[in-house]
RNA sequence: GGGCCUGUAGCUCAAUGGUUAGAGCAGGGCGCUCAUAACGCCUUGGUUGGGGGUUCAAGUCCCUCCGGGCCUACCA
């Protein structure tokens, strides 16, 4: 039994995600962790929320609520609404646990025994006002080279040139609007990773196999200009893992925190701890190569925007410790999905949210959805008309239409039992031969984690069930052969089920539902076609089920687009 | 500015340099009547963004121009 340890990029816990979040790396994640369950494989999904950072500082004052109130509230919302996406974490974490406090202070002090730190002070914008340290974001003013009034700090978003705060004119603060800026020197830990660089460069290429998307982002942060930078990995912000602790190999610290960026993918290991605390289970047989963890395969899933970290700093904290953790093998990166013409945009309410996607229709639409048209290749594009289409096309006509004209054909002509009687011959032969084919083919894109190849190999075995019934017609057969209609009934019943079992990554509702309306517990992966379609027998009982996924009507899909075309209200 | 990705049928997407560039949806025709007005079969539709080049052979490689997007290290 193969074992596989899965990531999901861990969401910001900054508000509600939208579908553009969730298609990047949650859902992908989720359909290869269902997949590899229902091959009878070990496996440890893990996700957590990202909760450190000064948009959480800033989002909870804003709240008016103290920081941890804020995003142990947040983290609730954001569990709920991914149970309702059925997303099957083994543990959904926080990057605030005491574990990932405990674990990124431990990778601080080994990343620094091997030389791997070094201290730095720098002089950066301090706003009097708010009384804090200001990312280059948060500052705005003229700028020098346009005259553009709302520059930012890092660059202009009119002439798109880049820049340092103390270039902007009449540098004001975002927070608060504050003029009273100054500069202020600062101390903070850089982690050495341009002395990783050769042996980072090495190990990226050595995954051939990769998501060009992956490897190329890689690639050009470690050889643009002078080559991968040493990077920060501390900030003057009060909400954070803090940088100053006992034990720690450097003084002066006080009050600083650890970067966001250094401690959310220790919380992927912190999780597994988080949940061997809560279970009772092993975590170091998850990540330490030395206790258990060396026949692990380690797969994330991400936005392209997380690349660089899973690429370089995460890997450069790993092997820069010198000790025997469990290192990635495969990253599986996501393009941007688009919304109807235009980005998703939080700030603007633009587009569809977790939440509000599920008050409209169950997970399984969306999954289905945003599965099937998962951004690998280059960015996509969400609209109303294509989602409608291919919910009311692939969904409720080929599949649950299928399943609805076989279960109430047997219903009227045989009861609600697989029928006695009839034998296969060369059509029923033939359908077994390409569903095998198929599913062979469908097993492969899973593993490759060819997530719209999948899909429409999925389709496509709906669709020879479809097929198959057309042109056996047990309709017709039954009127001058119920015997032979009863062997053709039996195996369509079965499809039912196999198709239960097959779709079970995508649409685990869907497929709980089709199990039970064939009130079956049989989740067993079909190794041979033929076998599978012998699962259930002669006289098993069954339940015609309720429509399984409903149409989406004309006047719906437009009352949807007006509502999410604007501000989110 | 630099780097990367991308441009293929009306739409969404496929195609290790190698038959006549393929699917789904939409459109047209036929069939079926078990079914959620569902299903099946057949079919229309392409100067592969423009131009040049390499090659026996180019959607694929090179150059150039045009369009779309992303990243550019202190948002995360």
């Amino acid at each position: 039994m193969a074992r596989h340890l899965i990531t999901s990029a861990i969401p910001y816990i900054n508000g509600i995600k939208h579908l553009g979040n969730l298609v990047g790396s949650q859902l992908p994640a989720d359909l290869f962790a269902r997949y590899q369950r229902a091959r009878g494989n070990e496996v440890m999904f893990i996700c957590a929320t990202d909760e450190h950072g000064t948009p959480a500082e800033l989002a909870a004052a804003k709240a008016g609520k103290d920081v941890a109130d804020y995003c142990a509230e947040m983290h609730d919302v954001q569990a709920e609404i991914a149970r309702g996406f059925r997303l099957s974490f083994d543990h959904f974490g926080r990057s605030s646990s005491a574990q990932n406090r405990v674990l990124t202070q431990h990778f601080a002090v080994k990343l620094a025994e091997a030389g791997l730190i070094r201290e730095v002070t720098e002089k950066q914008m301090y706003s009097i006002t708010d009384g804090r340290f200001l990312p280059d974001r948060y500052i705005e003013g003229t700028c020098p080279n346009c005259g553009f009034e709302s520059a930012r700090g890092d660059q202009c978003d009119n002439c798109t040139k880049q820049l340092d705060p103390v270039d902007l004119i009449n540098p004001r603060s975002v927070i608060s609007g504050s003029t009273d800026l100054e500069l202020r020197e600062t101390k903070h830990l850089f982690l050495r990773q341009s002395e990783m660089r050769s042996k980072l460069q090495d190990w990226i290429d050595s995954k051939t196999d990769w998501p060009l998307l992956t490897t190329s982002i890689a690639k050009k942060w470690l050889n643009d200009g002078d080559g991968l930078q040493d990077r920060g990995i501390t900030r003057d912000l009060h909400w954070g893992v803090p940088a100053q602790f006992e034990g720690a190999p450097w003084s002066g610290m006080d009050g600083k925190v650890f970067y966001v960026w250094f401690d959310a993918p220790i919380e992927y290991i912190a999780a597994t701890e988080e949940w061997a605390d809560k279970t009772g289970g092993d975590w170091a047989r998850w990540w330490r190569t030395d206790r258990g963890a060396d026949d692990v395969t380690y797969t994330q899933f991400m936005g392209k925007d997380n690349v660089p970290f899973h690429t370089l700093s995460f890997p450069a904290t790993i092997l820069g410790s010198n000790e025997p953790w469990k290192l990635v093998d495969y990253i599986k990166s996501f393009n941007y999905l688009n919304y109807d013409g235009g980005q998703f945009s939080t700030s603007r309410g633009r587009g569809v949210f977790m939440d509000q996607a599920l008050e409209i229709l169950p997970a399984d639409y969306w999954r289905w959805w945003l599965l099937s048209h998962a951004p690998e290749s280059a960015d996509s594009e969400f609209t109303w008309e294509n989602f409608q289409t291919s919910v009311n096309k692939d969904l409720a006509d080929v599949l649950g239409n299928f399943v609805s004209r076989i279960t109430k054909f047997c219903r009227s002509k045989f009861g609600e039992a697989l029928p006695a009687g009839g034998a296969w011959g060369e059509r029923e032969a033939a359908l077994i031969d390409e569903l095998n084919t198929r599913i062979r083919a469908y097993e492969t894109f899973m593993e490759e984690k060819e997530v719209r190849k999948a899909a429409a190999e999925l389709r496509a075995i709906w669709v020879a069930g479809n097929e198959y019934l057309q042109a056996a017609a047990p309709w017709t057969v039954f009127k001058t052969d119920p015997d032979q209609a009863a062997a053709q009934t039996r195996l369509a019943l079965n499809l039912v089920r196999l198709y239960a079992v097959l779709s079970a990554p995508f649409i685990p509702d869907a497929s709980e539902a089709m199990l039970a309306g064939m009130q079956t517990e049989d989740r067993s992966w079909p190794a041979d076609a033929k076998a599978a379609l012998e699962a259930l027998p002669v006289g098993h009982a069954f339940t015609t089920p309720e429509v399984l996924f409903r149409k989406i009507a004309d006047e719906e899909r437009e009352d949807w687009q007006q509502r999410f075309a604007g501000t989110r209200g």
